[in-house]
DNA sequence: AATAATACTGAACGTTTATTCAGTATTCTA
DNA sequence: TAGAATACTGAATAAACGTTCAGTATTATT
């Protein structure tokens, strides 16, 4: 690889990475391009050299977050043997690796405040119903296994997604050893419940 | 009450509907006036008339709404016996009052994305903590008639918020029915859990 | 009816922002 | 080393938006 590509690389990367923490913080149309510019030192000319828009570096912010997030997670799962484990360690990388979704409330802003212009409508789609595939599957195998009640798989997806994202509005002020706390007790919410006796 | 001040007052409330279904519809920054120009039929320079500011006309909007909401609850309350069929109601108020505590999610965005001025800060923060007092208040009920185990009760209400905060998100584009359905499963989840022994 | 007060209009202003592009600097190739 | 390819600059453009204001219409007051 040449000098010339390794420095357009890492120019690229530096470009993502400070809109990522931007679009984190501000979320995606608070951000401007020439905040991007002030933290990073690149000109606006360069950032559409290396992004096509700004919608585009938004999507190859989620899409770069949504494979890492999966790969991850499937590197790890193995070493967890049971579906409430599963569960616990799920949290738990959510806390750790990203403090709570972080990109996913910019995306939501995006997917629900923009012109539904192209493609990009249909992609932030399916990463939901990626989402939901992703728990329904973890709440079936909890109910092969026994570990849960027999439900309405499909609900108890959403809802499970609905309590991450909602946990992780809660604890963006939080620290992270606040938020794991948050999490782990709504884990255990989540499975047994806060009534005294179940119904 | 003259009918000149009869009009006004009509205006005003038109305005505020309508500035509140697209806020809710559209979230805080993408709501521009001139979209409220266009579905009022009203002047930009009568918004302006009627509220000092965009900022102003959405506190006025999240006040409101706020003291509307509670108010109601409030009315209806002493008709449920345990603090577990509070829980339900509540769950019931909120998707047929409003379907998904509507301007929750523009108030975040707004709170989140906004530069710091002014008082706004202030308020929408008290805000939040009465939501949580109000929780705290109901699940400490519930622990002391004995409904509830024993647990904190402060991460608890958090878990709670979050939970309805979240699944208000998930069902934005649901039925009534569905979200219905879909917030009851919740309140039995967040009740006794999904596993199938408790812990 | 005449004047005052209130309700409303919409063009204009200033600012912000995404995007473009002609040109410059740097590195690669031959 | 000459010229091509790539990386980058920043001023300019155009559109969108919140806000203002001078003026008009409507209703109230005397």
């Amino acid at each position: 690889m040449n000098k010339k590509q390794l420095q357009s690389e890492l120019t690229k990367k530096r470009i993502a990475d400070a809109a990522r923490v931007l679009f984190i913080q501000k979320g995606y149309k608070a951000t401007s391009i020439e905040d991007i510019v002030e933290v990073t030192g690149s000109s606006k000319g360069n950032i559409y050299y290396h992004f096509k828009s700004k919608e585009g570096l938004f999507l190859y912010l989620v899409e770069e977050w949504d494979h890492d997030w999966e790969q991850k997670w499937f590197e790890k799962e193995s070493k967890y043997e049971t579906t409430i484990d599963k569960l616990y360690g799920i949290a738990e990388q959510m806390v750790l690796d990203d403090l709570n979704h972080p990109l996913t409330k910019a995306a939501d802003e995006f997917f629900n405040n923009e012109e539904k212009t192209s493609d990009v409508e249909e992609r932030l789609a399916e990463m939901v119903v990626r989402h939901l595939k992703f728990y329904e599957k973890l709440i079936r195998e909890g109910m092969e296994k026994g570990e849960f009640k027999q439900d309405n798989v499909e609900s108890l997806a959403v809802i499970l997604e609905g309590l991450f994202f909602g946990l992780s509005q809660m604890s963006r002020k939080s620290s992270m050893k606040e938020a794991l706390e948050l999490y782990q007790l709504a884990v255990k919410v989540f499975l047994s419940g806060i009534a005294s006796r179940s119904s």
